[in-house]
DNA sequence: GTGGATGCAAACTCTTTGCACCTTG
DNA sequence: CAAGGTGCAAAGAGTTTGCATCCAC
C-alpha cells in the first residue's frame, strides 16, 4: 500500500502550492525546501504514482514537458506567458468543438492552449509599472 | 547558399506527398523511398533548415514530439486520431479566444488539438466497413 | 521485522554535433 | 575546385530502471 514518506510529502505540498502546474525539475526544487536529499528520480517516480491514483494530473502543452497540478476535477486549460513561460490555468472553454473536425472525423475531447503575457509579464505602458520577474525556462 | 540535393529534395517531398504532418522517422522512411542510405541526422539538420526558411512548418501537439508539414500559410489547428495517432489538419477555427484569459492577462496566440477517431478509425456501428489500419505509435 | 520507498548511477530514447568524405554549382 | 551537405558515431538532455539501503507501518 501507498507510504507517507516525507519525500512524496514534500512533492504533493510542492505541487499544490505552486497554484500552476509544474514540470519534474521544477518540483524538486520546491521539494528540497522540505526534503534537500530528495532525488529527481524519486520525483519522477512520485509523480507518476500519483498521477495514476489520480490526486495530480499531467499537464502537457505543445512543445513542452510534461508539467504537474493538483487533479481538481473541472475541465479546464491552460495559458503559457510568451515572456516567463510559466503556465497557469484558465478555468473557461469555449465549447462545442466537434463541429470544427473534418467530416467523418469524431471529436472526444479537446485541449487548448492560449499564449500571451501573464498578469506579471504585461509590457510596459504609458506610466505602467513592470512586475515582471523575467524568469526564462521553466 | 541552399543546395539542391536528392536527400532534401526527398524530405521536402515527403513532407508534402504525407497530406499531415510527419515525425523526423515517418518523413525518414517516406524519403527512403527515394533515398535508401538517406540517415536520420540528416533529417533533422533538413528539417530544422527548411522549418527556419520557413518553407515548412513545426507542428507540437501536447505530449507528442515535433512533426512537420508544409506551411501552407492559413491559420489552422490539428486533430489528433486516440486510435492510430495520427495527426490531421483541421481548416476551422473557434476564433474570439482572447475573453477566455484570466483578468490582466494578455492573449496573443492560441493552439488548439482535437483529439478523437479519424474516418478510418471510426468505431465499427451497425453493419459499418471498419477500415482502420490500426497503426500504433508514430 | 518486512516490504515499499529512496538515492545513486547506469541504461534508454530522442536529438544534436564533430569529422572525414562526397556532391553540387 | 570550393563550399556546403551527408553519414556515422559519439555526445547531450531528459526520463526510466536496477539495486542496495532505509524507513514507515
Amino acid at each position: 500500500m501507498e507510504r507517507s514518506t516525507r519525500q512524496r510529502t514534500s512533492i504533493r505540498d510542492a505541487i499544490r502550492d505552486a497554484g500552476r502546474p509544474l514540470g519534474p525539475v521544477e518540483i524538486l526544487e520546491a521539494a528540497r525546501g522540505a526534503v534537500p536529499a530528495l532525488s529527481l528520480a524519486t520525483v519522477y517516480r512520485t509523480v507518476r504514482r500519483l498521477a495514476e491514483s489520480g490526486e495530480i494530473q499531467a499537464v502537457t502543452l505543445p512543445g513542452e514537458s510534461v508539467r504537474y497540478e493538483i487533479a481538481g476535477g473541472t475541465h479546464h486549460h491552460h495559458f503559457q506567458c510568451t515572456a516567463c513561460s510559466r503556465v497557469f490555468d484558465v478555468h473557461a472553454c469555449p465549447g462545442n468543438l466537434a463541429r470544427l473536425a473534418p467530416e467523418g472525423f469524431t471529436v472526444e475531447d479537446h485541449e487548448l492552449t492560449l499564449y500571451g503575457r501573464c498578469r506579471e509579464c504585461q509590457p510596459a505602458r504609458r506610466g505602467a509599472k513592470r512586475g515582471a520577474p523575467g524568469r526564462a525556462g521553466g
